[in-house]
DNA sequence: CGTTTTTGACCGGCGC
DNA sequence: GCGCCGGTCAAAAACG
């Protein structure tokens, strides 16, 4: 199943690029949303698509998660672009052939909480833009972390509030003055479940693991980034971008609740458990289909970045929906997947841009979230919600 | 000896 | 204005 999948995600890479530009294009003079969710990914790194392999990164990380074949996890993005729109009125430049620069800004001006506070650090974060946006992946795993093929430095733990366990943060240092971080937190109904948060862009080339999925994952985190933007919920859902099947929803939940849009992967369910038909009442995060993320899934799904008048996703939604289960079980049985996964979001996120269009091509970007989730999950709402309110 | 982790303090945003 | 909270810094300790 994963070659087909790999492969498949190399298809819908094409693909989804494509349609990415031209959702630029339409999208008025603004840079898509889907631009902006490259910045967030797209690492620069150009690797080729390798789903299975352990980035070399992996020394280090190699302790950080394991992830059980059964794990789930989850993806949430916050998006950028998101942040773009509505700091429209204030001049962000956003580009989404932005390079790194572009995304600074964005990360800079609107995060609540700019995780970069000007300080030190601040070289980067003007130059991450992106801050905001962020996946995270909900997997189980008794590994603390999740090893996805960047190497990270822990530099600050937390107690969170409504937490038991304590969050840590991690820094990307694959690169100097690499801007990615990463939060790492247990679910506190769930202890299995580690909730992983990356944030900000690579500004360096990543592991193959990683920017396979990276590549993938990010185009579709765009698409997803991009639906948010137009509205909370409702937007991506009402403007029927994502067909609101219920067994996607389980899989990916882009979160409006949060004050960034978030994507949200959930794997936990596990391979086994693979009920795409699961009912699952999508809480405070509103559920997106895994159209979204097409190239996940390797199909040549294709969702409208934005816009609201068409929404040809929707037929393809159910066509393509028992790839979908498909792929999905695939994903989730294969550990490798998960790691690779894993390591494409951390590279999504980090993507330094990607106007270029191309993901895999220099490094292009990656961007886009990366999700996968895995259908059936009841559990998605509360790691998104998790997420999305933090 | 260099790098990473630990941990308390500090800073800024947000809600009351 | 005050307090809470999340996020980051930076010194010290731990580790290889």
């Amino acid at each position: 199943m994963l070659d087909q999948i790999t492969k498949n995600y190399s298809d819908l890479h094409g693909q989804f690029l494509a349609m990415q530009r031209q959702a630029q294009k339409d999208a008025n003079g603004k840079s898509s949303p889907i631009g902006s969710a490259h910045q967030l990914m797209g690492p620069r790194a150009s690797a080729p698509l390798d789903v299975n392999e352990p980035s070399a990164s992996e020394d280090k990380t190699t302790q950080e998660l394991s992830i059980s074949p059964a794990n789930t996890m989850e993806v949430m993005s916050r998006e950028h672009d998101f942040q773009r729109i509505q700091m429209s009125g204030k001049q962000v430049p956003i580009e989404d052939g932005t390079t790194d620069q572009t995304s600074q800004n964005l990360g800079s001006a609107n995060s609540p909480t700019n995780l970069d506070h000007g300080r030190k650090d601040d070289e980067q974060a003007p130059e991450v833009p992106f801050r905001k946006a962020r996946v995270s992946v909900r997997a189980r795993s008794e590994a603390p972390l999740i090893s996805d093929g960047c190497q990270w430095r822990k530099y600050g733990q937390k107690m969170a509030k409504g937490n038991p366990c304590p969050r840590a943060y991690y820094r990307c240092t694959m690169a100097v003055g690499c801007p990615v971080r990463k939060q790492v937190q247990r679910c506190a109904e769930d202890k299995t479940i580690l909730i992983t948060t990356y944030e900000g862009n690579h500004n360096h080339p990543l592991p193959p693991a990683a920017t396979a999925m990276a590549n993938t994952t990010s185009a579709a985190a765009a698409m997803l980034l991009s639906g948010s933007t137009t509205s909370k919920e409702s937007g991506l859902v009402n403007s029927g971008y994502f067909p609101p099947l219920p067994y996607a929803s389980t899989m990916a939940t882009l979160s409006a609740s949060a004050p960034f849009p978030t994507i949200t992967l959930d794997l936990t369910q596990g391979p086994n458990s693979i009920p795409f038909l699961r009912p699952a009442p999508p809480p405070a995060t509103f559920p997106l289909s895994l159209h979204g993320y097409p190239h996940l899934l390797g199909q040549p799904v294709f969702v409208p970045p934005k816009l609201p008048n068409g929404l040809p996703t929707a037929q393809l939604g159910q066509r393509h929906a028992s790839m979908v289960e498909t792929v999905t079980a695939a994903i989730a049985s294969d550990p490798n997947f998960t790691t690779a996964l894993a390591a494409a979001i951390s590279t999504i996120i980090g993507a330094p841009r990607s106007g270029d269009g191309n993901i895999n091509n220099n490094g292009g970007n990656n961007n886009a979230a990366p999700v996968l989730g895995v259908p059936g999950s009841p559990q998605l709402p509360q790691s998104c919600t998790t997420l999305s309110t933090n």
